[in-house]
DNA sequence: CTCACGATTGGA
DNA sequence: CCAATCGTGAGC
């Protein structure tokens, strides 16, 4: 067991730069029983400062706060009133900019997932929605560090065995935005199954 | 205080 | 195609 835990430092650059970098990396989601649901990330975004698209487009405020906060750090809010979206904070402080996490393939079907969702694994956290559903995620953990913890947790791994050319990715415009359509920052795995769409 | 809206999803 | 559902923030 060498996984190799990914530092919040590493999140410190521009989130286009981060968010096809994390394809083939695992998500972990650490529980206070010390159960743990581990996901490939299959599916990523880029929001950055200057980008009518991201959150902190315009200003500071209550709701977006994290994003102007520390790299490593975790950026969730809710959308439609129901769902909620998990973002990894990047760049530098005081320069909105994240990358959301849209698609996970899990490695096991938690236990609070209905049955009739189990008749596809492979759809259960196949969207920035779906996928917080899956992983418990909600707005109390928005600004909390990337890192292991003895209690409720959440942290990203490298792969564990990098091979070159074995993840062949994708990029292409965002998803479900009414500005900034037109800029190239969405990225996933070529031909996975539990991408949200292609 | 009011109100339109959203980085979504599931069902008609 | 459309409704669900509600915190947020802009505007009065």
């Amino acid at each position: 067991m060498s996984h190799l835990i990914i530092p919040t430092h590493w999140f410190s650059r521009p989130a286009a730069e981060i968010a096809p970098e994390l394809l083939g990396c695992t998500l972990v989601r650490h529980f206070e029983d010390g159960q743990r649901i581990r996901g490939l990330i299959v599916e990523t975004e880029a929001y950055a400062a200057g980008d009518p698209a991201c959150h902190g487009y315009r200003k500071k405020t209550p709701r977006n706060a994290s994003m102007f906060g520390s790299a490593g750090h975790l950026y969730v809010y809710l959308i439609y009133g129901m769902y909620y979206c998990l973002n990894i904070v990047t760049d530098h402080v005081d320069v909105p900019s994240a990358v959301l996490i849209r698609a996970l393939a899990l490695d096991q079907i938690p236990d609070w997932i209905p049955a009739k969702k189990r008749a596809q694994p492979h759809r259960i956290a196949s969207g920035p929605g779906l996928l917080c559903q899956a992983m418990r995620i909600d707005r109390s953990h928005d600004g909390i560090p990337l890192i292991p913890q003895a209690h409720e947790s959440i942290w990203v791994e490298f792969p564990d065995h990098q091979q070159p050319n074995s993840l062949e990715s994708v990029q292409t415009t965002r998803i479900g935005l009414k500005q900034g359509t037109e800029i190239p920052w969405r990225w996933y795995l070529k031909d996975h199954r539990s991408v949200s769409r292609w």
